[in-house]
DNA sequence: ATATTGTTGGAAATGATTTTCAATAATATT
DNA sequence: AATATTATTGAAAATCATTTCCAACAATAT
């Protein structure tokens, strides 16, 4: 099977995630698990060691980050399946993906017990990634007016939005 | 002279900028080559045919856009000497750096004649990348109450803030 | 049990960015 | 104007994160 047989195949299978009206009833036992297989993906010991890695690292990870944690457990996992899975839960909405300018991309799940919708301050000396949850009223009703207005305007549907401050961190100013 | 020597010299240079009080008089005839010379930097002739093409060009271009473009006009522009330009500018502060998740940074000048404090919507499909200057003053409340808030629980000194919505495009939904 | 096929790991390829270093061009000095 | 100084440049090579290839494998259906 070529690769864009394949990858024809799970933008099929996440085309009906997308387009379900209702949202998946989440955090049950094992609502990962679940998620899974209800996309038609298979739930396999890799996915499962690299989600366990997301669910208990709170950090912004890079691939290799994961890699390294993940190897410890089980050295049989590959780089690859990690790139391929964070690809894969990143389609499925489950981890979200940012490049903060430091060459790597970082990722963190966005859904879960205890996850909350935050944004970030970024230290351009050292690079310290610090989350901050303050203003998320204010931040949400302007984000608001502003998806309204400018879905209008320019006809574009938002999904998402990144907020990124950078400056010096306490250590670094 | 080895190249951490050089770069040492370049980020004194720069910390005459950063430390100055006033902000610089902007927008004369020459203020890009005053910057330049103010900060002890050469005004060479690659610097400024990609300066040229930076002003000129208002859409959100990768170093290697820039350096076909700049190719055209004097052959003789190493595609090393955009990135370490860009790199420079980026230091002066004089363009804005950005990573949309498409594998190559985007710059464009953030500084001069006409230029707005603006933020983008990526569509996710296509990678359209569409500049919108609405709710600023709004926004600009709100950042200013994050920042100063922010700046006193985690002691971060907020320099620049970048705000991405990602999602789906006219033509592309 | 067996068949089907989605998934994996390792090696190799890719592609953007960085490094190296001798040559060059911009500026300061004479 | 000629010369000295040194920041800057260009080309080739190196680096490094990510992707592609493909045969082996393992999860699930039959
Ligand atoms: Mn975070
Ligand atoms: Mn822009
Ligand atoms: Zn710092
Ligand atoms: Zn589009």
């Amino acid at each position: 099977m070529t690769r864009e047989a394949y990858y024809g195949i799970i933008l099929l299978k996440l085309k009906i995630i997308f387009n379900k009206k209702e949202p998946f009833v989440p955090f049950g036992p094992r609502w990962l698990e679940a998620r899974f297989r209800g996309c038609g993906f298979r739930w396999t010991f890799p996915r499962q060691v690299i989600l366990d890695v997301l669910t208990k690292e709170k950090k912004h990870l890079s691939a290799e980050d994961i890699f390294l944690k993940v190897h410890k457990r089980y050295p049989g996992i590959g780089l690859t399946t990690v790139y391929r899975t964070l690809e894969l839960l990143f389609n499925m909405g489950l981890v979200r993906k940012y490049e903060f300018g430091d060459g790597r991309a970082r990722f963190e799940l966005s859904q879960g017990p205890g996850i909350e919708h935050h944004h970030h301050l970024i230290c351009r000396k050292c690079g310290k990634i610090i989350d901050y949850k303050d203003f998320v009223e204010d931040e949400q009703k302007l984000i608001k007016d502003l998806e309204e207005r400018l879905s209008k305007k320019h006809n574009f549907k938002i999904e998402t939005h990144q907020i990124h401050f950078y400056g010096l961190c306490s250590n670094c100013s």
